[in-house]
DNA sequence: AACCCGTGGAA
DNA sequence: TTTCCAAGGGT
């Protein structure tokens, strides 16, 4: 089957035309300085479901935090967190600093070159593990993402649906046979070059592409409708008061999320999840007093409100304030802080706006 | 296999 | 405004 994807393809060619296009015209990156592996490692994770210009300025700080793999593996869990803030997906910064740290132990500081070894580390899957191996070692090795899947897709002509996990190996398969022995990082960074500044989703520029001339879907007028890529389902809706509740000593309340599931880990104010219903300001206030089993000094509210969207969720956030002129007593996973030393804390993107919002006006 | 896990930018 | 999506991996 693999000798029908790739019959009567000129192989040589579009390796070829490719890689020198890749060569001559590759952007300018930071984790591009060098091939230093740790270095790699760190863009490949960060660049997962994101986009480059979005980890730019993460990357450079992370790399001047944690300019050695040793660092990243005997800093702190708040310090990794807070680093990753605002980037998502934060269990992607746990499993690499779980992996560094067993790299640390297990292969003396050395990010091992098989990739049986490296797929075995914590975050590191089959893309990851074919980026690194290739980009870094000059392996030649595979790595399917989403730019390959729909670069090959089109120059291939292959109608698979990209959205489903099995077509991953078409493309893996095809590729065995197509990666050229002699540069293989660029060939597979030429790849995903392409697809980001070329062969886009939408309006290709198919005028402007290197390897036009071996393109199946171009030559068929079909380059606009390949990948075919089903579409998800939509995103359930959760509404939630947020409580700025502050006491005596203008500090007020964050509690950190669980250790597991969304935004694992991260900070937060204590919040209320609300019916459908309309909320009264005075109705609100008594499920606070009860929530929190204290008498409030005032209450106050909607003061803000905010749509947090994830992929698959969405939080409509009423934020209401509330102050407390009594002891009261803290849930183990909450402390009080001074408006100055809340920056010290990792948040959501919701909750640094709310924070943005309420606390630095001036 | 299907679902969970963030965010911001573009169409 | 809504939808889609961007160098995916874990479960």
């Amino acid at each position: 089957m693999k000798e029908a994807i790739l019959k009567e393809f000129n192989t040589n060619a579009f390796q070829k035309d490719l890689v020198t296009w890749f060569i001559e015209n590759q952007r300018e990156l930071p984790w591009r300085e060098n091939k230093d592996p740790y270095r790699v490692w760190v863009s490949e994770i960060m660049l997962q479901q994101t986009r480059v210009d979005t980890v730019i300025p993460y990357y450079t700080n992370f790399m001047r935090e944690f300019p050695k793999l040793e660092d990243l593996a005997y800093a702190n869990e708040e310090q990794i967190l807070k680093a990753w803030e605002g980037l998502g997906y934060y269990s992607r910064v746990r499993n690499l600093q779980s992996a560094v740290r067993e790299v640390v132990e297990n292969y003396q500081g050395q990010v091992p070159e098989t990739r049986g070894e490296i797929s075995q580390l914590k975050g590191v899957g089959p893309y990851t593990a074919g980026a690194i191996l290739s980009i870094a070692f000059g392996k030649v090795e595979p790595a399917v993402d989403g730019n390959v899947m729909r670069v090959l897709s089109r120059a291939l002509d292959i109608e698979e649906d990209i959205a489903k996990p099995k077509t991953r190996k078409i493309f893996e398969d095809a590729l065995y046979e197509l990666i050229p022995q002699a540069d293989p990082s660029s060939f597979n960074q030429g790849l995903m070059e392409l697809g980001a500044l070329v062969c886009t989703p939408t309006s290709p520029g198919c005028l402007l592409c290197p390897v036009r001339e071996h393109c199946r879907a171009y030559e068929r007028g079909k380059q606009s409708q390949l990948p075919v890529k089903t579409k998800k389902k939509s995103q359930k809706i959760k509404k939630m008061n947020v409580l700025m509740v502050w006491n005596d000593q203008s500090e007020l309340i964050i509690e950190k999320r669980p250790e597991k599931g969304l935004l694992a880990g991260l900070w937060q104010f204590p919040y209320l999840e609300t019916s459908t219903l309309e909320n009264e300001v005075d109705l609100v206030r008594k499920e606070v007093e009860s929530f929190l089993e204290t008498e409030l000094s005032s209450f106050e509210g909607p003061i803000d409100v905010i749509d947090h969207v994830f992929s698959h969720l969405k939080w409509e956030i009423h934020v209401y304030q509330a102050k407390i002129s009594d002891q009261m007593k803290l849930r183990q996973n909450q402390i009080w802080v001074s408006e100055k030393d809340i920056e010290r804390y990792a948040f959501p993107v919701s909750f640094q706006k709310i924070i943005s919002n309420q606390l630095m006006k001036g």
